[in-house]
DNA sequence: GTCTATAATGCGATAGAC
DNA sequence: GTCTATCGCATTATAGAC
């Protein structure tokens, strides 16, 4: 909805008035120097404007790290409202398990942010309203009242996720064909199965 | 071996000099804030001593940051080396992670920044000897020739091994059970297994 | 809405006393 | 082996011209 599609047209001098582009810029680096790592300095060299010019949106860098990964927050509390309605455990487990790793596939950089930046931990902590999103997540794949090891299990395949995202041994994976094995391999591991040969 | 006993005596004054103990520290502020998001004189405030003490040590702070990590790296390659010794991939991939989960839980916050911290991996990158570790780990587990599933299957989990270290849900989960449950779903995604039902 | 210019602070790193 | 003091530079952030 919301996709590149309208900055994408050409190397035209778009501004920092569109938030797109900002977006897109920042988060290109955040995700390969981690938010410490980027000063505004970068983005607005990226952008072709001054720091100054950062400035006019965002008035602190903390905003600006917030702005970039609050619409990806948005949509993944979508996700978890739409799969919160579902009846059954089974329907919950799998309705955010499409929309998780849709998300996640077609946001690629935003999600290694999201879980790996200690900074943009540090502040999802501090709005609580932000937080919900991972503790709903947990929730609803966790079941209720979920044992040590099903709590684990959550937390390794949510961080898991990223892994496959930016590994250069799987660069050559296609978006659907990744798609396809991260949604195998939430449900091989937060679906009942069969307890291995002990 | 190199355990934290050493310097765990008492609040004692024990000085730079004692590399375990600048390591112990360093490590602690790495895995909160990233190691951009550390600065030297923070790690000399948590050992109340000053920036230039710790100059003597290391020559750069990059050094620095490559001496907490390298031991690590080191017995992960150790690991390794006894698994690649073994006949048999069943027989490879049990010894693998059988050490490799030790070693992450043991190592609890060096992994996170091993594998989270982009500082790091730029690095790593650049020191081709210790780059080995990653590529032997990655062969070990996904055997000859994988496929796009295998490569991803193994990337998702090695990255997803830091979830449960750090994740306060899981905070309450002492090392013999995050062990064994972390070596449990190593095996289900690791091992061949039937076919889910479609 | 973006610029230049600059303030205020913190950074990594060095020099030299002890 | 650790200190004080400091250099040079990058950083976040602000003020004011255009």
């Amino acid at each position: 909805m919301t996709a590149a599609g309208s900055a994408a047209s050409a190397g035209e001098r778009r501004s920092v008035t569109d938030p797109a582009r900002l977006h897109e810029a920042a988060l290109r680096l955040f995700a390969q120097h981690g938010t410490s790592g980027t000063s505004l300095q970068m983005i607005a060299d990226e952008l072709g404007v001054t720091k100054a010019a950062l400035y006019y949106r965002y008035k602190t860098k903390d905003e600006l790290v917030l702005g970039v990964v609050r619409p990806f927050l948005e949509e993944l509390l979508r996700v978890l409202e739409a799969a919160a309605a579902r009846r059954g455990r089974r329907a919950q487990v799998e309705a955010v398990l499409t929309g998780l790793v849709d998300v996640v596939v077609r946001g690629r950089g935003l999600y290694v942010v999201l879980v790996s930046d200690p900074t943009v931990a540090h502040l999802l902590g501090e709005h609580p309203l932000l937080r919900r999103a991972g503790d709903e997540l947990v929730a609803l794949l966790a079941g209720p009242d979920p044992d040590a090891a099903a709590r684990v299990t959550v937390s390794l395949f949510l961080t898991g996720l990223v892994g496959p995202l930016h590994d250069p041994a799987c660069a050559d994976v296609d978006d659907e064909e990744l798609r396809s094995t991260l949604l195998a391999l939430g449900r091989r591991l937060l679906l009942p199965h069969r307890a291995p040969h002990r």
